[in-house]
Parts: C-alpha cells; sequence; structure tokens
DNA sequence: TACTATTTATAAGA
DNA sequence: CTCTTATAAATAGTC
C-alpha cells in the first residue's frame, strides 16, 4: 500500500495463523479477505488471461461468487469435464488449443482466436447435448418405453413425486442451459460463415 | 516475508497493473498467483470457518480446483440455490478480447488453422452423434410419446397441476431472464463476468 | 470507511 | 521446480 501520512497507529498486528476469529471481528475479516481474494482472483484472470470462478458461503450461509467471464459456464465446463482428482489437487484434460503452442504471429490471428473459441464453446455446447441425449436413451431402453419422470403424476408413488418435485430446480437449470447453447450455436454458426468462404485462413 | 541477507536483487518489480505477460513469464506467474490464491482461499476457510470453492482454466485449459470440504458439494449447494440476478456485479467486456490478442496471439496461424480444423472435425463428429441419438429418442418415443409436461392435465392431480403451474411459472420467468440476458450481451459482442455478492448475511 | 504498521505475496534472477 | 531478495500489496487493529 500506498503510505503517506504516518501516526501512531498499530498497524497490522501478529498473524492470528488459524483457526477462528471472535464473532466482532469474524465479520469484518470475512469481508476483507473475501474482497481480497476476489481481487486476486481478477487479477490473475486479466494477467494471465484464464478463467476463474469462485463460490464462497459467508458464515451466515448466504452465498458469494465471482466469475470471468461467467460463473455457470465456468463451474458447467468444470462439471461436464472427467475430473477423478481430489480437492486442490491438479487434473488435466488436455485441449487441443495446447497443441497451439506457436511462435509467429500474424494479422487475422485474433479473428481466428476468436472462431476458434466460438467453435470450442460449440464444441462443448453439443459434448454435452450427446451426453444428455445419451443419458436419455439409455434410460429409455428399460423396461418401459418411456422415463419414469415422463409418466402421468397420478401413476406415480409418492416417493416419485418427491423427487420430481425436487428435481424441478434442475429442469429449470437444463432449460437455461438449453436456450444458452441454442443461441451460442446460432452465434457460432454466424460467426463462422463469414470465414467458411474463405478457402484458406 | 523474514529478511535476513541483504543482496543486490532487484525484488519485486513495479506493477504490471494488469494486461498481459509474455509467455515466458505467463506460465510461471500463472502458477505463482494460482499457488497465492489458493492459500488465500485456505486461509478464509480456516480462519473465517467458511465454504469454498475454486475452479480454474489455465492459460491451456487445463482445470484446477480447490475446495473446502469438498469441491463439488459446494457447487452442487450454489448451482440449486437461487440466485439474486442483480447484485453487485461489475462487467469487464474487455477481458476476453485480451485474452484472445494476448495469451492466445502469439499462436502461430498455421497452427491455430489446425487447432480449429480439428475442433471443427470433432465438432461435426459430435453433431452426427447428437442427431443419431436424437433420431434414436425421437424414434424410441413413437407417436404416443411426449414430454411429460405436454401430459394432459387431467391426468395430475390437482396438488401436482399446482406445483408444476408454479414452478414452469418459475421457469418462464428465468428463461425470459437468461435469454434477454443473452441477447444483451451477444448485441454487444463483448463476455461480461460476474461479481455477485450479498449485502447481508 | 479510512489509516497505518506490519505481514504476506510475488516478480526477477540464480 | 526451488531459493533469494527487494519491493508491491494485503490486511489486523483501531478510530
Amino acid at each position: 500500500m500506498v503510505m503517506m501520512k504516518k501516526k501512531p497507529g498499530q498497524g497490522r498486528q501478529k498473524i492470528p495463523i488459524a483457526k477462528i476469529a471472535k464473532r466482532s471481528n469474524l465479520q469484518v475479516t470475512f469481508c476483507k479477505r473475501r474482497s481480497g481474494l476476489f481481487k486476486k482472483a481478477s487479477e490473475l484472470c486479466t494477467v494471465c488471461g484464464v478463467e476463474i470462478a469462485i463460490v464462497v458461503f459467508s458464515p451466515a450461509n448466504k452465498p458469494f461468487s465471482f466469475g470471468h467471464p461467467h460463473v455457470e459456464s465456468i463451474l458447467d465446463r468444470f462439471l461436464c469435464t472427467p475430473k477423478p482428482s481430489t480437492d486442490s489437487d491438479f487434473t488435466s484434460q488436455q485441449l487441443l488449443v495446447d497443441q497451439a503452442q506457436g511462435y509467429m504471429s500474424d494479422s487475422g490471428v485474433h479473428e481466428l482466436n476468436m472462431v476458434l473459441i466460438q467453435t470450442q464453446k460449440h464444441l462443448e455446447a453439443e459434448k454435452k447435448r450427446g451426453q444428455e441425449l445419451d443419458e436419455m436413451s439409455k434410460a429409455g431402453q428399460g423396461s418401459s418405453r418411456r422415463c419414469w419422470w415422463e409418466n402421468p403424476i397420478d401413476e406415480m408413488g409418492l416417493h416419485e413425486i418427491q423427487i420430481l418435485k425436487a428435481a424441478m430446480k434442475e429442469v429449470k437449470k437444463n432449460v437455461i442451459e438449453q436456450v444458452n447453447k441454442i443461441l451460442k450455436i446460432q452465434s457460432c454458426a454466424a460467426i463462422n460463415s463469414q470465414y467458411h468462404s474463405s478457402d484458406e485462413w
């Protein structure tokens, strides 16, 4: 920090190594450190050009989140990524982008990158959609021709109804995701069409 | 930090306020700052006794994650929590552009093209697979089959109808919101970063 | 919220 | 990756 004046304050005290603070300080400390954490994340995004999502539940169980470019997109991507890892572990799913560690640069690279990014988003969407269709197909091959949750509700038992109720939020989320996918695909297709006319890139 | 010796090193240099680093330093910087970020998160967990999950995609698109107690439990909880869409969120529309122009722009055009082509091939494959699954799903359903929400209402009990009515109302509202949001973003041709925080605990 | 004394994080270099 | 060092940045305690 920048210091301009000198006053006999006591400054930052010794390190309370860990554990908990008293509740009077807990709220202040949480706010400060959460702000600091999000700032660090923001800097990391900017400096290194990466995508980060942070979810924090406050001492009062209030959700706080940071995300660039978008919390949910990152979480979706992460949750759809095979990650046989444990917490704080570093998994890696090498994407094709890794092969693009090049040296020379040229005009039009920016446009290419934009197209690549859009295409990869499109790919992710298609992959996920494929997985979902896979699950639907798998489920439809059971003893019944249709999924259990597609049955009329009055044919369900109490347990199924409860599950359905609990699943409504999931349904809502999935609908929203579908809309996002469609829109992404449309925008991607539009951008791609601009470049498909060129034979060589 | 503890200092015991003095040598004419150059120490921490001035603040590269933001933007991007050159690729030689990018990897190192990313590792250092990611470590620092996770450490900060860990401290926040311990000191304030809260739950935190962080997901980071590296410059090479490798997923890194931190979570206490568990990443997925926190993400699940967050995704199931009604999201206040109009919290204090800041947007940095330049981030994606900067990212594309910076980190990836030193990739060769040829390499980028190769990556793009491969990605598009992959995309086509996924699309085709999705269509096939779509056909299977459609065929398996038959004419008598339809989505559960398309079932005649008189097959449902009154209580279930009320539940579904309320739920679908929610779905509709959220979908509209999401669509408007996405369209707005697309019209700006920018991707924004979100910073959701609740003022109350 | 602001300020300050300190602690902590980290950019470069070896 | 690890270690060192000088310096930038975060923050605990206080008002």
